[in-house]
Parts: structure tokens; C-alpha cells; sequence
DNA sequence: GCCTAACCGAGACGGTACGTCACGTCTTTTA
DNA sequence: TAAAAGACGTGACGTACCGTCTCGGTTAGGC
């Protein structure tokens, strides 16, 4: 999971008996460093306040011991996001259309969830202005759920829930893109309950008036 | 414009007698720091490394001229994106489809120049991880077009283009949610040319399977 | 006074009647420039902290027309203190003993006016560290006073009451230096009413001349 | 020596568990930054000029280093000028006249290096325009030579060169005084070689003990 | 009674230094 | 060899003054 793993005689070692010599790194330094950053960001630190030297102090840990696990202080914040992800919804199966309620619902209860604590606000903001870190974590986090999306719709196609021509990467979009909006980019948007029904809805109906 | 400007008579001074007192301030050094914070990202130079001092350094200006305008670095990027904003569209007016291609289409010329000058690219992720000044961009300059668009939707459904019971504010997140995830949300995803006629035309056509 | 005194069109101008032309400079303003300083030091303020834009702007006077007068803080600071300096004392001439006792005393209540007051303890302090004002003010202020001393014992030597082969020089350190050590330089000593006329005849009881 | 030293498990410390942590302070850092001091003056740059900065500059290393070590320039040149501080003379003990022309040369000598070498000459200035660190110094180097003064002058009455009811106090002024007016004072006043000898026999010429 | 030059307050301006803080690296002792 | 501790060189922070320079507005002669 971190960036910076490499220990000291790791690769390329004969022997199997001791594959690693001098003291091991404390599994318990490493939840510490992870749960003191949550703290401070419940306690509502902004996160421009947010030294290593401050993470180090209040996880009583030297500093060395950060740089030992994590290159900067974006590559610590990238796993402290990671810890606190939630877990994949569990799909339905009972069709395309509910299947997509339940995915966007979770990015909407995601959406609610960086509003109200306020714990993980910032540090996603300060990862998209971070190209590098935000690719990281697009790549292993949120890649891997636009693929779900992508293979519900597709799917949805097989079962003739959705029209074959269409293209499903635009159709993601489609989809997702008017809830990310509100969750992400919108600071005063709303999120009502029924949201997510109504944009898969609407989107899947059509918005022509019908032919008289 | 700026967010630091308390100078003694400003606009609307009734008084004759003094208006203004001491030196004014200089709109040449104004314009020569913004012109240097953008010449510097021109150069590729990334944005954590642009600190005030840097700023002042090659404008030739000194660290106070600066702070006398602007508060911090979040203020002075603020106006920098402000004076690199694009003039908005003109509207054809011939329909409502077609004006809606035309503003979806600038945002999507948006989206090109902030990723290919990446003058602005990081700017803007750095505006997007201070809520303060994230807030300011939106109400000045997102929300107005927003507002733009919401307006050409209603006008839509006035002229018989858009069904009345249409829920007009969450129309506009169907419309330009998708670009907008791909302009600012997906770094790798493409923008082809004819992608806000797609949108648009998708979103308007209804996407059921035609009943068979 | 000052050392800034050059008017413009002050200098070479052939014409009688007109030496200068334009507003003439306010003493109302030069006296409320040193007035100010005055009163900062006596509310205690440190001489580190008196910066010529506050004294400025205690004297409700602008930069320039403080940099008009002096060049320079010292400068500023040496008419402050050429302000308060007491009068030269009246020499009884009685004898030369007399008169020595009373120049010595007059330096005592200096240095009684320097620790209680604190006007001017600390500006006396910094214009030591600056020697070009500490010559200046060496030159027009002190060495006058030391002259005046030297004249009495020269006088003294004439009418016999000190030895004709004294070298008057040392001899007015020898006299002056015991006092001035107590009052510039040691910070604890004390300086006891009597102290002028015991230094006095202590020096002078090795150098009467010998009774013939 | 130094004012800002507060370190853990400083000296006199019984237990043996943590005498010190974490990385010891350099000494060597700790000479180059005062021998940086030195070099600079030496090279005629006034003190002034002599800011923190350019000192760290100067010495390679960086500012908090130094404001480690001592909190302000006052108390740097306080360490500058103790080390730069000519040892005690050796007194030859031969009588209290002859200790006393030693002790008094000594102070001539430190005059003579004071106006030439230009080193001290500043920093000295300096040190008494701050009444702190002025008391620091008499306290630490001054007085303590003032206090051996003293002593000599003692003995002398014990041994009976020196009459048994002067005031020694008064006495360490009257010797010393004259030489300290020259050395500190009186920028212009020459320093012979034989102004020790002259000093310290003119005072004593009245002050023997009657011959019996 | 005007003209005009210098004054005056205010404050902007390019600099420099302040003292603090965090960076990421290093050097200690202890475990 | 890891770990806590903290010193180290570096460099930005935001503030305060420096001495100079515009501004609009005042004050005095000389015309």
C-alpha cells in the first residue's frame, strides 16, 4: 500500500531463514501515524496545518520513522484516504437500472459522508491538487468503480435493458456525472434522497416531449 | 476585484473634498505580478514551489506591494484565474439545443486549454483544496454560467423544446455533469470534438431501447 | 543644528533680495518632531523601538518631512539630545578648588538626570555605538565642558594653587574620569552627595604645591 | 556561556538513564558562526550591517541554528567579545604599586587593541547601548577585574603602602577612572606608553603614609 | 489677486532583516 | 537495525522599517 517499502537487504536474498535482519518496523507505529492524522482531522486542524512534524509529535513518533514508510506528506495522505474508504456497495443483480440506483446512492452516501465530518473534505481536496497523488488514487480507488458502472451498463445491454449502439463510456458519464457534480465540484448543491433514482431515471427515459 | 482593497474613499464617495490620500496604488505593478505568476507557470515551474517570495522575486515588485493587494497566495491565484478566464460564449438563440451545444462546447474548450497549457491546470486544482477561495471562483464565475444555462433551459421549455415538468436545476447537472467529470474529475479521459453534440443530444433524445 | 539644512536654491543664488522661494519649512513642526521623541522615551519606550515612522506618526507628521531635517535617525536623536542638555554651570571663582568641585558636580547631577529619568540614558547609550554622532556630540558638547575644566586648572597653576609642572591633560582626567566612570560606564556604583568635593581634594592633596 | 541553552539532562545530572537525546549540539557549528563574526569585522563591515542573516550566510549555516544558541544578536556579540577577551595579567607581586601599573597597563593595552584592530571597537560600542547585556558583560569580565583591583589596593594597606583610611572603593576610580576616560571615552585622547606609571604615581604621591 | 515653488500629510514602492516554522536529512542513544 | 529525539542547512512565511517616490492639498512670497 505505501510508496516507500523497500527494507534494507529485502530483494534478492538467498537465504530463507532470516530474510530480514535488525529489528522488524512496529506494525503499531504504523496504525499510530494513520489513526493520530484521522484525529487531527476530527479535531478539525486545517489540513495546511498539518505537518509531519506535527503528525509526529501527536503519534509520538520520530520523524525518520514517517520518511521510513511514506516519501512526503502526500503519499501518507493517500493512505490515510485509503483507511478510511468505505467498502464497495453489494449490487443487487435484480437489474440494470436498480443496480445503478444502488452504485450512484453510494457515491451520493460518499458525497454526504465528505460534508458533514469534515474529516476527509480536505484531504481530498488537497490530493486533486496534487496530479500525483491524484492519479494514485484514481487509479487504485476510483478506476476500479467506474469499471463496475461500465460493466452493469454493459450488462444492461446483454439483458436488453439498454440500447446496443450506445456508447457505454459515454453513458458512465451520463450516469455519474451529474451526482459527482453535486458531491464534488457544486458547494451549495443539494442531495436529496431520491436522487439517485431520479437521474438514472430520468437520463434512462428520455426528455423530448412526447409527440403529440 | 481583489480581496484586500481597504483605501480610503473609494467608488462612491459623496465628499469632494479628499477622495483619495498618499501615493495610489500603481495598476502597472498590479498587472506585472499577475503577468509574472502566469509567465512562471508557463514555465512549468509547479505550483507548490510558487511561494510569494518567488512571485515578488520576478515581478521585481517587493513582498509588501503584494500582501498590500492580496491577502495570501490563495487570493492572488484567485485573481490570476480570474484574468485568464475566457470571455463567455456568444448564444446563437436558434434553439434551445443548439445553444446548449455552444456553452457545453466552451466548457469543453475550458477543459482543453486547462490541460494542455497547464497554466491554469494546477491553479485550479489548488483553488479547488482551499474552500474559501473555491467558494469565491464559483460564485463569480461557475455560478453565473450556470445560471446562463439554467436560463437557455428554461427558455426551452417556454418554446416547447423541453417538457414543462422538467426539473430544470437538475437538468443542468444531467447536461453538463458528464463534461465537466471529464474536464476536471478523470485526467485520462478524451474529449472528442463532437462530444457536446453528443451529450446533448443523448440526454435529450431518451435512452429506452425504442419499444419494439 | 541640523545636518540636513540644504534648502533648494539655497546655495550660489546671485540675487540678494529673494535667497529662498517657495512655503518656508514650519519650526511648529520641527519642535513636534522632537517633542514626540521626548515623550515616546519618557513613557519608557526602547530607543530599538523608536523607528522614524513612529516617530512620525506620534508627531503627526509625514516621512519626508522628518528626512527634510535629519538625514538619518542619529542625527534626529543628537538634537534631541543637544535639546536637553543642562546649562553650562555658573563657575564661582573663588578658587580653583571651588570651581572644580562644582564642574565635577555638575557632571554628578548628569549622571543622577541619566539613571532617574531615562529620558536620555538609553539614547546617550545608542549614540556611543554610532561613532560618528558620538564624535559630533563629543566635539560640540563635551569637549567645550572639558576645555572649561582645563582653563581652571591652567588658572589654578597661575595663581599658585596647583603644582606648575602638572600636565594639565591628565590632570583633568585624573579629576573628571574617577566621576564619569560612576556615571557612564559602571552600572551599579553609587554616587554619594559628597562625592565631587572628596574626589576633588583626594587628587589635589598629592599636588598643592609645596609650602615654600 | 551562552543565554539559550536549555537542553535536557544538562550537567550535574545523577541519573544515568537520559543524560542527553536526540542529536547533540555541534561545537563545532558553534565556533564557525563566532569566528564568522569575527571575520566580518574584521573585514571593516559595521555592525549595523551585521545582521543575523549575513552572519548565518557567512558562517554556512542556517538562521535557527543560531537563534538555537542565542536568542538575539545582543547575546551572540556578548560571546564574541568574551572570546576575544585578552587573558587576566600576571601580577608580579613585587609591591602594590608595581601590580598596580601592571593592572592599569593591562586596561591600556586593551584600548590599544580596541582602536586599531577595529574588531571590538563596534561590538563594544554596541554591548553599551544595551543596558542587559552591558550588565552581563560588567558582571561576567568587568567586574571582576575591578574586584582585583580592589584587592591589590587592599594589601597595600595591610602592608602599608597605602594609607589605612582611604576608601579602596573610591581608590579602584581614581586609578582606574582616568585610564578608562581615555580608552572609552574620549575618542581623540592618546594613550603613551608611560600613562600607566604617570597615573598610577601622581595619585599615590599624596595618598603615602606619612613617613613616620 | 494670481503664479509658482516648496512644503506638508499620507502612503505606495523595492528592499532587507526580522524571528518562526516546516521541510527532509543527519547523528546521537537506547532497545 | 529500528526507534525517539532533536540538531542541521534550507527556504518561505508574514511583518516592520528603511529611505525614496508620488499623490492632492496648503502656504507663502513675487508679480
Amino acid at each position: 500500500m505505501n510508496l516507500v517499502e523497500s527494507r534494507a537487504g529485502d530483494a534478492g536474498d538467498d537465504r530463507v531463514g532470516s530474510p530480514v535482519r535488525g529489528r522488524p518496523r512496529s506494525e503499531a507505529v504504523e496504525r499510530s501515524i494513520i489513526e493520530g492524522v484521522m484525529k487531527l482531522l476530527e479535531e478539525g486542524v486545517p489540513l495546511s496545518e498539518l505537518s509531519i512534524e506535527r503528525v509526529a509529535r501527536t503519534a509520538g513518533v520520530g520523524k525518520a520513522t514517517i520518511y521510513r514508510r511514506w516519501s512526503g506528506k502526500e503519499e501518507l495522505f493517500l493512505d490515510v484516504v485509503r483507511a478510511a474508504e468505505p467498502p464497495d456497495p453489494v449490487l443487487p443483480g435484480t437489474s440494470m437500472r436498480d443496480d445503478l440506483v444502488v452504485l450512484l446512492e453510494a457515491t451520493r452516501q460518499r458525497g454526504l459522508l465528505n460534508r458533514s465530518s469534515a474529516i476527509l473534505h480536505n484531504v481530498f481536496a488537497q490530493m486533486k491538487s496534487s496530479p500525483k497523488i491524484w492519479n494514485a488514487y484514481h487509479a487504485t480507488v476510483v478506476a476500479p468503480r467506474r469499471r463496475a458502472g461500465i460493466e452493469v451498463l454493459r450488462r444492461g445491454q446483454r439483458d436488453g435493458e439498454l440500447r446496443a449502439d450506445v456508447d457505454v463510456d459515454l453513458m458512465g458519464d451520463l450516469i455519474f456525472g451529474p451526482m459527482l457534480v453535486r458531491t464534488s465540484l457544486r458547494p451549495d448543491a443539494d442531495l436529496p434522497e431520491d436522487l439517485a433514482e431520479r437521474i438514472v431515471d430520468t437520463v434512462l427515459e428520455g426528455l423530448r416531449p412526447p409527440a403529440r
